[in-house]
DNA sequence: CGGTTCCTTGACACAGGTCAATGATTGTGG
DNA sequence: CCACAATCATTGACCTGTGTCAAGGAACCG
């Protein structure tokens, strides 16, 4: 008689928790027991499925949750490391338990996980239709957007994460991105020193993207 | 009375439908009132939200559905094009009014809207990752394991796609691929001849992509 | 304040894009 | 079934964007 409500109580003890510049919240092939939610500080979600263990495909900001796209399965296909210091809320997984009684909030959830796919799709034309500046401008672009939707400053923001981080992100080298950076600047679309940006024509740099005339290719590589 | 009845009758309307070359079965924005099953031929998917209409993200082969990701939505975020006559079965989406009341089902769906962002994932890394012969390799590699999965010749096949499309899908020039399918021949790895391919040495092929001590950054571009 | 990490900039090399020409394949009407 | 046309694939010569290597400077941290 003790069981349901206690079970009712227990499955929303959210901790806090805190992770250190490095330090992984949860490693692929976890069993993931928790979603987080991100407070402060920033996260690099990295596809373990490539070799490589630098293939990032994602950056969390603070106010965004983490961990969502896995809970269909049981074991995480994603690595999850914090970029710097990050302060994260972990709830356990245990509060999906309701879902399969709660049809609308179901749906609610299934719109969530496909909404990932749409934005690993839009990476996808991101990287593979644009050139380097492009490319750049298209992840500042994205920050700024995320910023705005949680209601932080999105013209004038930090940069959390390396220029090499960045580069894995958009599949260039660091000095490359940096080199973007610094055209952008000239070019007047941006201000831009070291980790700290500022947008200043934003309808310029959107414009970089929706180039109806492009040769639409984008791509060479080395090696 | 009679109206339960019907309304189980009724779902299961299939439709079997063809598609002339160059055909959309819907497009961008479409209320989505169907699920495809493909019969034969091959479908283009296109990614609209990136201006130019010729991003694909990705192909659909016989045996493999249609439609489904998008059904979370109310609108299509993709257009379906036929790359060739194609042969489909339309299933209209009140199938799934059935879903809140089978939990059960509604995990395999949500596990099967999970995967196409998983996929998108590895169209990423393979893109952004990989040089244009890694690429060309894991695209036959990709079509292999899904002609394998359902039971069709998976070592010698029919390449349905021009050079072209399999370019915007991969992000290179068709004068590229060309040149990529030539080299894989020459060094002993396939034998291609038009739009006949065979697979020689398969793990070989697959090693191209699971190279650790690669550089890692694959693309380039022009504008 | 000294060391470490990160960012920027330059010189050069090369993968893959571009342009162009030729050859193979497929489809169509006679 | 053949001839012709249209589409598609291949190949070569050359060009450019971005990778590579290297060096110097700025920012951060203890």
């Amino acid at each position: 008689m003790a069981e349901a409500p206690e079970r009712l109580a227990h499955p929303l003890h959210i901790r806090k928790m805190r992770f250190a510049r490095g330090t992984a919240l949860y490693r692929s092939g976890d069993r993931l027991e928790s979603l987080y939610m991100i407070r402060s500080g920033c996260i690099t979600e990295v596809d373990a499925s490539s070799g490589r263990g630098n293939s990032i495909i994602g950056f969390v900001l603070p106010g965004e949750m983490l961990g969502l796209d896995n809970l269909a399965e049981s074991r995480s296909t994603t690595t999850c490391v914090a970029v710097e210091t990050s302060n994260a809320c972990a709830l356990p997984r245990s509060v999906f338990d309701v879902l399969p009684h709660a049809p609308n909030v179901a749906g609610e959830f299934i719109r969530f996980i496909a909404k990932s796919g749409i934005l690993a799709r839009e990476l996808v034309t991101l990287i593979r239709d644009h050139g380097a500046i492009e490319r750049v401008a298209g992840f500042l672009l994205n920050l700024s957007g995320r910023l705005q939707f949680r209601g932080a400053h999105d013209r004038e923001f930090k940069l959390n994460m390396n220029r090499d981080d960045i580069a894995a992100y958009l599949g260039l080298r660091s000095e490359t991105v940096s080199r973007c950076f610094t055209e952008l600047d000239r070019q007047g679309l941006i201000r831009i020193r070291a980790k700290r940006v500022e947008i200043l024509r934003y309808a310029a740099l959107r414009r970089m993207l929706d180039r109806e005339g492009t040769p639409a290719v984008a791509p060479h590589s080395k090696c």
